[in-house]
Parts: C-alpha cells; sequence; structure tokens
DNA sequence: AAAATAGTGTCTTTCAGACAGTATTAA
DNA sequence: TTAATACTGTCTGAAAGACACTATTTT
C-alpha cells in the first residue's frame, strides 16, 4: 500500500509488454424464459482450466482483421453481441447480429478482476447482461463446445426467489457463479425502476405475460388485477394496439388485448417488489 | 461480424503477445461536497496526449512488487483506493489507504473501452465512483501533477441538476467528460434508494446535513420538514445518537439532533426525486 | 425584537394492496 | 356447465406533499 509512483515507473508504464500481460475478455449472461422457467446461456468448456464444466459464453478482446484485411478493434459491445450470436445463432453471419442488436437488451454489467480468477493469467472480464425473448436452442455447430439454455434454479445459486426445481446443481467455471448471481440481482431490480421486463417478450404482448415476466423473475406471485391497473397506470410503460389475441387462453378465458413497448426509459413511480420491505440490511 | 473462431484461433488467442497489446486502467471518479457544491477530484496531466489538460486520476493495472519483493497482483479496488490515496493524501503512506477505506464509499461504475479513446493504444478503464465527506486539499507532491477538487458545474456537462455557477468551461481529457457524466448520474440515482447520502457527511451529522447532501447532488430544494420526517420514518436510515449539536445554525435556530449512519443497506420505500415524474422518455 | 432553523401536527391527494364482481372463452 | 382468465370497481391503509405552527437559537 506503501507507494509514491516515480517519474520513470509512471513512464514506463505506458509500455505494457514491461509488465506481465493482462488479457481482457467479455463475458455475456444472456437471459431469457422458458417454460416459466428462467434460463441462462452456458456452454460447456472443451479445453482446461474447467474442461467440461459450463461456462458464460465469452472471449477474448482482441484486434480483428476487417473487411479489407486491415486490423479493426473491437468494441466492448459490439464484442458481446457477437459472443451471443456465435452461441445462439442457427447459422452464423451478418444476419444473427443484427437480429439480436434490434431484439435483444443488451446492457453492461460490471467488470471483474479479482486476482487468481482464472489460473491461468491475469484476466479481466467485462460482463455484460443480456434480456432476450425467447429463442431458439443453439446450434452446437460452430464452436466444437456444447451450448444450452439452463435454468437458473440448476445453479445452486445461493440465492432467494429463484426456486430449486431441478435436483442437480452444476458447478459452474470461474467465478461465473457469482457473475450469475450479480446479473439476478441486476435484472431483478431493474424490473423495478425500468421497462425491463418487456425485452423478455415478444411484440405484441399480453398484460398476462408481462406479469409472468415478473413473476418469474422475482419468483413470487404477484396480484393479477392490481398488476393490471399498475402497468396500465405508469405513463409510457405499454402502449395498445387495439388489437387482441385470436384466442382465449389455453384453459379458458376472454381475449387478451395487445401491447407494444412504450416509450418510457423509467417507470414512475416503480414497481416495487413485494416482501422484501425490510431487512436488506 | 461473420466468422467462426477456428480451433486454432482460439487456442492463439490465449497467448496475448500474438495479439496487439491492450492496456487496463483503473479511473476513480472522487466525488464531494464543498461550499454546497458538488466537487470532483481532477488532475492536470504533465505528458502527452492532452497535456494540461484535467483528468480523472487513474493509472494502469500492472504488476507490482509486494513486501518480499515478489510480484503482486493488484485487485482492482485496491488500485482504485491506491489512485485516490496518492491524490488526496497529504502524505502518502500506510495510513491514507486504511482512512480512505474506512471513510470513502467506493464502488465501481463501469467500463469503458471504446477503440480510439486513447491515441495511443488500446485502454479498456475500469472507472470506480468514490463517495467522501469534505477532506483536504489535496498536496501536488508526490506526482509532478497538480490535483484539485473542481466544481462539477465548471466542467460544462450538458446535464441536468448541476448549476452553471463558473463561467468557465474546463475541457476532460480522453473521454473523461462522458465517465463523470455517468457517475453524476449514478450518484443522483443511487440517493433515491440507499443510504449513500450519509457517506458525503462525517459522523455525527444532522438531519439537515444530510438535506443539503440531497439538495446538492440533486439540484434541487427540498421541503424540510417533510423531508425530516421521512429520513426518520425510513428504517435504518440513521440512528440517534442522543447528542445534540454545540449550537444552533450560523443564522439562529435551535440545536440540532446528532446522528450516524444506520445499518440499512435499502431504503423502503425509496426517496424518489421531484420533479422529474415524468419525462424520460 | 427579528429572523432563521429544528422539529411536529394536520390535511389532502395519491397509490398500493385486498377483495369482489362481471364478462368472455375453453374444456 | 364449470373453470379459468381479463379486466374493472371499491374500499382501506400507508405514505408523500403542502402547509401551518411551536420552540429554540443567533443576530
Amino acid at each position: 500500500m506503501d507507494e509514491a509512483v516515480s517519474e520513470e515507473e509512471f513512464l514506463a508504464s505506458y509500455d505494457p509488454r514491461a509488465f506481465d500481460p493482462i488479457a481482457v475478455t467479455v463475458d455475456v449472461v444472456a437471459l431469457t424464459i422458458r417454460d416459466g422457467e428462467l434460463h441462462v446461456l452456458l456452454v460447456q468448456r472443451g479445453v482446461p482450466p474447467f474442461r467440461g464444466y459450463w461456462a458464460l459464453p465469452g472471449g477474448f478482446v482482441k484486434t480483428r482483421k476487417g473487411p479489407q484485411g486491415e486490423r479493426v478493434e473491437e468494441d466492448l459491445a459490439a464484442a458481446a453481441i457477437r459472443e451471443l450470436a456465435e452461441e445462439t445463432g442457427q447459422q452464423p453471419g451478418p444476419n444473427i447480429a443484427r437480429v439480436i442488436k434490434k431484439r435483444v437488451h443488451l446492457e453492461q454489467l460490471a467488470t471483474y478482476g479479482t486476482p487468481g480468477r482464472d489460473p491461468r493469467m491475469r484476466v479481466i472480464s467485462v460482463a455484460y447482461l443480456a434480456f432476450a425473448p425467447e429463442l431458439p436452442d443453439p446450434q452446437a455447430g460452430s464452436d466444437a463446445q456444447a451450448a444450452a439454455w439452463v435454468p437458473v434454479s440448476s445453479l445452486g445459486l445461493a440465492d432467494n426467489a429463484v426456486g430449486q426445481r431441478s435436483g442437480t446443481t452444476r458447478k459452474l467455471a470461474f467465478d461465473h457463479a457469482r457473475i450469475v448471481a450479480d446479473a439476478l440481482e441486476r435484472a431483478r431490480s431493474k424490473l423495478e425502476y425500468t421497462p425491463l421486463a418487456t425485452a423478455f417478450v415478444a411484440e405484441p404482448f399480453t398484460i398476462s405475460e408481462l406479469r409472468a415476466v415478473y413473476e418469474t423473475v422475482w419468483g413470487e406471485p404477484l396480484h393479477a388485477g392490481n398488476f393490471h391497473r399498475k402497468i396500465l397506470s405508469v405513463p409510457g410503460f405499454v402502449e395498445s394496439t387495439g388489437e387482441t389475441t385470436e384466442t382465449g387462453g389455453p384453459r379458458g378465458g376472454p381475449r387478451a388485448r395487445l401491447y407494444r413497448r412504450g416509450d418510457a426509459r423509467l417507470l414512475h413511480p416503480p414497481l416495487l417488489r413485494p416482501g422484501q420491505e425490510e431487512g436488506i440490511r
């Protein structure tokens, strides 16, 4: 802790080769809802360390070749989109990236750089959080690795609000369990004060579908009637299409009105989670 | 966008020297309140690029020598504390880091990695946000650079809620204006749902001092009576010491009761900012 | 005495939550 | 016909905001 950087050291630090190398990766926590359960996109590692373990899709940030063979530095968010496209794409190509940018909400989560988190070398991982409507199963194609949507409940995170439906617990590589846990907390929290829940459903959607998103992510049932009124009372949250569903629900009920995302970026007032009134000490 | 990483490329990427180097820095946005105005800690650059410009304190993450000369990899948060200590310390030493850890709230803000943000090379900057009670003026000592607490209103950020009191506008180096703007928005938002305002005042403090923090960061006056009741009604926000100030205010008024930070980590319900009810579209 | 401030009381409005009730649809 | 669901109405309690008021202190 005791140090005063000399001028020489300061200038020397401009040449990174003078020090041990640091690698930068971008990892993606992609969340979606399938069968009423929150799922995260994972890949099975084919190489050590943690061979055979499941891990977040990600890769090193590096200079890549452009269309004319020139060197192109990739933006961090673009790298996250690329990782997502590689693992979710049916057939990789220029289209999938465009589709992802259009349908998937992407935001930076946090950066993880604790020494020793990767046994090979110093690795700084910039984690991104992606919210997607139901996407097709990934093709274990381009990479040798298997990729799959995995219920977060099977990860054994010592976290609230995630039902333990699966018996088995999958142990994640590196500190990825921590990253997923942070992602879940961020997701739960963002549902409160942003219209992010709409990123989990395809347009147009019903209020009930939106409620299912909240119930799945928060892990607790909400009162249908009050939820309905609340959503419609927040300006700019959703916008009516004037249409309704073609049929009622699978087990009866009237046809529901359809909505698309509104233009609000924050919810005022927010939808506070029930149950955790007190206690966050 | 079109690519499928081959196994060779994938393995090659484990050696960062095979690619153009990437540097990682930690930058700190340290905020404090002086004379009823929000200030940020800046250093004046002594070397190109942006020589003479003001910039956030920060430095490259690198392997450093430990007490026995062994190589020690520094945690990102520890690097942020070190940067802060170097620039705010009266006399650098082991004490100042301990003092900072005790009195300063530190959290990660975001990571900035847009290509070209540093003209020299690819630099990924992990920005940290620090909230501090009033600290002494930095000594322009150890480094050749000048360091100073600068009113954020003098930075000409096209942002709301920051009064333009100073006539001059200081242009910041790199993308640091953007980072400071993000930091301010984070700070304003965190005052709403966390007890973070207490990090800006020294213990013990009065409710009025706490209100001054909110008014300064949010840039709008709050109703004294309602604020008072609200603060005391949130469980765990503040905790009475049983004492009062020695004297009344400088312009009259009774002696105020003194409080210290409570054990709450989130405010339930939150203190929502007035004025921006609508509009965040 | 005058002005400023700390803290409390009260009223109104808003909103969340509980609950009931009606209309619509599938089984 | 029954059950499920969409949506609306109503009541209650909690809390925010506006305002008034008292008590205490400095100038």
